[in-house]
DNA sequence: GATGAATGAGAATTCATTCAT
DNA sequence: AATGAATGAATTCTCATTCAT
C-alpha cells in the first residue's frame, strides 16, 4: 500500500538522511518551520542539493519529521499500552504523547496549508496514532477512569491544548505537574 | 508610563489608522501572519505607505493588533469582574479570554521571535491582564473554587492550552463545552 | 475585449516599463531567452522587484517583448497594404516581416512551452498578423503574382524559414538580396 | 588531424558510449536541448557519472550528436552524389539535408553560445558535408539546373531555413511538398 | 499625509559537474 | 569503469521597507 519501491541506499546516504532528519527536527522544533532549508542543510553539514535530493521539497522535509516523530510516538505507545493497566496505560501514553511533541507546533498548521499528497505519508502514521488512542481512550472509559462522553477528537484536542500549556510554562516541573493534576482530574468521570 | 508624545492625529489619518487595525486583525487572525503586507493595506482601501506611516514595521503592527484584543478582552473582564460573584467571574473570564483569542495564535509566537522593543508597547497591556487574571485566580480561590496551588503562570498556561485545543476543534459547540467541562472540573479543589 | 482596466501609470513608472520593454527586447533577441531576468533589471537600470512588479513572471516578460514585435510590425504592415499594389504591398510586407523578425526566435518556442494564459494576449496580436498576411496572400493571388496552390500555413511557414536563413546569412545585403530573389521567383505561379 | 590519441575501449564501454549518443540525439531533437543530462543517463540506462566520463561536458555530448548527425547525413550525401545526375543530385541531397535535420534546432544556437574548443570536432565533420555541397552546387550550376550566383553560404542558408519553415508546418506531406516547390523552382535560373 | 513604485536581500529549487564507493 | 550521492553556483520570484511624486 505504501507504494514506494525503496532502494537500499547507500551506506553514507543513509546516514545523510538520517542526519538531516535529526537537525530538521532539531531545528524546526526550536525555531520554527521559517528556517532556511540551507541553515539546516549547514546545521548538518551538507550541502543544499543533498537535502533537496533527499527531499525534494521543503514540505517533503517537514512531513517526514513529522513522520519520525510520529512513528516514535507510536512505538512507545504500543509498548506502553501492553505494560500497564488500561487506566495507567492512558494517562501514561497522554504525558509521553505530551512529552514528545514539544516544541514549536506550527509544523501540522505548515502541512495543512500544503496540498494533498504531502500529506498521504502523515495520513497513515497519523492513522495509527489515532488508533492507538482511540483503544487507550476506550480502554480507560470501561475501566471508569475517564469521563464517557469524550470522544477521540476531545482528547486530541486536549492533547494538542496540553501540549501547548507545557510550552508556556517552560521546564518547572512542579508546575508541569500541577497542570497534569489539573488535565487527568478535570478527565475523570465526574 | 508610555513616554511617547502623541500629537492629536488628524481625523482621517485616526480613521486610516482604526481601519487598518480593524483589517489586520481579521486578516492576522483568520489567514496568519504570513500575510503580505500589501494585501492588509489594500484590503483596508490605503496604500502600503500609509501602513508603514502608522506602523513602522510589520511586527509594530502586530503589536498593535495584540494591544487591541488585549485592552478589549480588559474591558470586558473589568465589567464581568464587578458584576458576578468571585467563582463565576472566574469562570466566565476564562470563557471570554477562550473566545477572544480565537484565531491562528501564531501571533504570539511572531512577537516573541522579536525584538524587545516591540514588546513595550504589549508589555502594558499585558500587565494589566495579568493583574485582573491574578485577581480573579485569587477570588476563586479564597471562594473555595479553585485549587489553592495553582499560580498565575499555570492559569495563563491553561488558558493558552484550552485556547489551541478549541482550535483544533473547530466550531461543535458540544464538543467545545465538553472541553471546558474537563478544564473547569479540573480546575476545582480535589 | 481585453478586459483589463488600464490604469493611467505614473510617469517614471510608464519610463521604466518602456525600458524594460526596450532593454529586453534587446537582449532576448541578440542573447536569447536563457538571460538572468536580474541582468535584463539591471541593463535597464532598475532593481529585480521593479521588473518583476511590471512582469510578474518571465514569461510575462517575453509575451509583451512579442506583443510589441508583432504590434509594430502589424502597425507597419498596414500602412504598406494601404499604399501599395497588391503584388508589390505582398513583398513589401514579406520583407518587412524578416527583417523585425530577425533575432534569435527562440521566444516562440519559450512560449510555446508554457501555459495557455501567457498565449491569451500574444494570441490576440497574432491573429492580427495572420490576418493581414492572408489578405496580403489573396492579393497577390488574386493578381496572378503568388503561386495560387499556397496557404496561409506555408506563408507563415516560409516567412520563419526565410528570417532563419538570413539569420545564417549575417548582414551581407548581395548575399541577402540573392535569397529574396530566389524565394520570391519561387512565390510566382510555376 | 583529430589529435588524439584514442585507445581501442572496452566493449562494453563503447556500447555504452554508443547507447548514450543514440538516447542523446533522439531527447535532444525531440525535447531540445534544455533537458538535465541526469535524465539522459538514466534513459540510456547509466549513471551520470559514466555519461560524464565519455563527454566530459554536456556540450561535448551536443557535439557528439552533431558530428554523428553530420556524418550520416555525409554519408547518404556522398552515395546520393555517385548515383545521381548533378541536377537530381542537388535535389536530392538538398531534401536528405532537410529530412535528417528535423528537430528542435537550437543545437546550432547551443553550440555557438559555447567556446570554441567544442567546435573543433564539429569542424571537421562540417567541412567534410560543406565541401560535398559545394561541388553539389557547382555540378547542378554547370548543368544549368541552379541559378550561378548563388555561393555555397547562401546554400547553407537556404538548407537552414528550409528546414525551419517544415519544421513549423508538421507532418502535412502536401505542404511540405509546396514548400519543396517553392525553394527548388525558385533555385533555378531565372 | 497619502500613494504606490522601486528596492534588494533572501528563499526555494535546479542542474552541470565532481568524487567517494 | 560504473555508479549515483554530494556539491554549490545560479535562477526565479517574494515581500518588508523606503522614497519620489
Amino acid at each position: 500500500m505504501s507504494g514506494a519501491k525503496e532502494r537500499p541506499l547507500r551506506a553514507d546516504a543513509a546516514r545523510n538522511r538520517a542526519r538531516l532528519l535529526e537537525v530538521a527536527t532539531e531545528v524546526f522544533t526550536t525555531r520554527g518551520v521559517g528556517v532556511p532549508t540551507e541553515e539546516i542543510a549547514r546545521a548538518a553539514g551538507v550541502g543544499v542539493g543533498t537535502l533537496f535530493r533527499h527531499f525534494p521539497t521543503k514540505e517533503t522535509l517537514l512531513g517526514a519529521v513529522m513522520v519520525r516523530r510520529l512513528e516514535t510516538i507510536a512505538a512507545q505507545t504500543a509498548q506502553l499500552a501492553a505494560e500497564l493497566e488500561p487506566a495507567d496505560a492512558f494517562c501514561a501514553c497522554f504525558r509521553l504523547v505530551i512529552e514528545q511533541s514539544a516544541g514549536k507546533n506550527e509544523f501540522v498548521q505548515a502541512l495543512a496549508a500544503a496540498d494533498v499528497d504531502a500529506h498521504a505519508a502523515l495520513r497513515e502514521s497519523s492513522e495509527v496514532i489515532q488508533a492507538q488512542l482511540a483503544k487507550l481512550l476506550d480502554g480507560a472509559q470501561r475501566a471508569g477512569a475517564v469521563r464517557p462522553e469524550l470522544g477521540l477528537p476531545e482528547l486530541i484536542a486536549l492533547l494538542a491544548g496540553t501540549g501547548t500549556a507545557m510550552e508556556h510554562l517552560g521546564a518547572d516541573p512542579a508546575a508541569r505537574q500541577r497542570i497534569f493534576d489539573v488535565v487527568f482530574d478535570g478527565l475523570r468521570p465526574h
